[in-house]
DNA sequence: CGCTTAATGGCAGATGGTGCCAATAAATGT
DNA sequence: ACATTTATTGGCACCATCTGCCATTAAGCG
């Protein structure tokens, strides 16, 4: 057991870093997002995304195990970071008004052109069913990090059912904000679309309250 | 236009009816269900599928466009049975009381087996990625019904953005109930059981509105 | 420079899924 | 009864997705 320090004599050639890992993988999805959105998902080979990456279609299988996923690292980053957000979500405040203390700064982390592909992903999920998918899936890996949030904040057990319901409705509602945004950020992103975005989190998370 | 009733001196072979085709495709989907349950999505082909149903792999393909829509007949049936119950959901009645009264007629129009194998599916998706990717589009599909019930009632738009929230996080809700079903019956389905869904729905939403 | 281990690329092969055409089934008209 | 017409079915070829296996290359270390 104890495996304190795992010894690391280490011999061969080492394992790439996971970040490096990482980066790989994101750059790899920026290629494959771009050809989605200009000829399709289903018009786009894996052939075609590995040659743009400029890896052997082999590789390219290893790093993602399905086409679709190649949207994943992109959607991650935004996820991951809108979850620390959260992550750190005094107590004493309205969710709302965290938000528009911490928003900020989770877009100047990310470059213009990500956030543009983001939305273009989003966009795309309601053409290709198989973006859709994979958006889905995302969204309840979001869903489960908000439940672990609501969880410590609540004093609750992370499997409570107060707290599950709490984090599908919280998910929910930031799905349709999100929706929103992007639909309306067709063309072009502005900061206004973005702060849009915190805004619109805020409208719909007063209309859930409102429902009783 | 006026096509009022369109004229029909038909001349050939008949197309097979709607009901028909719902029938052939529900069948099939019970043995894939079953088969899925047996040996895993990945471990069941196609032709496995087809050879159970007793149909060409060519016309297995021609029914579902991708393997695992096979549990899309079954699914839809409990769900459109559902949005049945929320469609008649009397202005002046609390959800949960509507529920109760009627909620049994839907357990009744469908068998024991079908039930059980529902909620095995719910299961399944827990495990199988294809199969959650499945299931959550259909939720989606449910959550659209569901809005359009919920703009009649408020007099809302149905894009309105209260409307689009309520349904979301209802649907949410909806989600995390059933999930706590299916795992709950995991043993054998009880009529003890399904009550327990409604009283679950019925803890959920309270879970909800105690969230402001 | 040799030794060791990790990553990569190439190739074969199973499975998912589609387009095309021939065969058959179910109706109607003569 | 038989020809005609149209819908469904099944068979086949074919491309794309994804995996296992092995040779090759890359990256560290003494």
């Amino acid at each position: 057991m104890t495996d304190v320090a795992t010894e690391k004599p280490r011999r061969g050639r080492p394992p790439v870093s996971d970040e490096q890992r990482q980066r790989q993988r994101l750059d790899i999805s920026r290629h494959a997002v771009r050809l989605f959105a200009d000829q399709g998902v289903a018009a786009t080979s894996g052939e075609q995304i590995a040659q743009a990456a400029g890896v052997s279609e082999r590789t390219f299988w290893r790093y993602f195990p399905h086409k679709e996923s190649c949207v994943e690292p992109l959607l991650t980053k935004m996820v991951d970071a809108f979850c620390e957000v959260l992550h750190d979500w005094p107590r004493e405040l309205e969710l709302v008004d965290h938000l528009r203390e911490a928003y900020s700064p989770l877009l100047d982390a990310a470059t213009d052109e990500d956030i543009e592909a983001v939305l273009a992903v989003v966009r795309l999920t309601h053409g290709e069913r198989a973006l859709r998918a994979a958006y889905l899936m995302l969204r309840e890996r979001a869903e489960d990090a908000l439940g672990e949030v609501l969880a410590q904040r609540a004093g609750l057990a992370r499997d409570a059912i107060e707290v599950r319901v709490q984090a599908a409705a919280m998910s929910a509602v930031l799905k349709v904000a999100t929706d929103d945004v992007a639909t309306a950020a067709a063309d072009g992103v502005t900061r206004e679309t973005l702060e849009g975005h915190r805004e619109q989190i805020a409208t719909a998370l007063r209309g859930l309250s409102r429902m009783l």
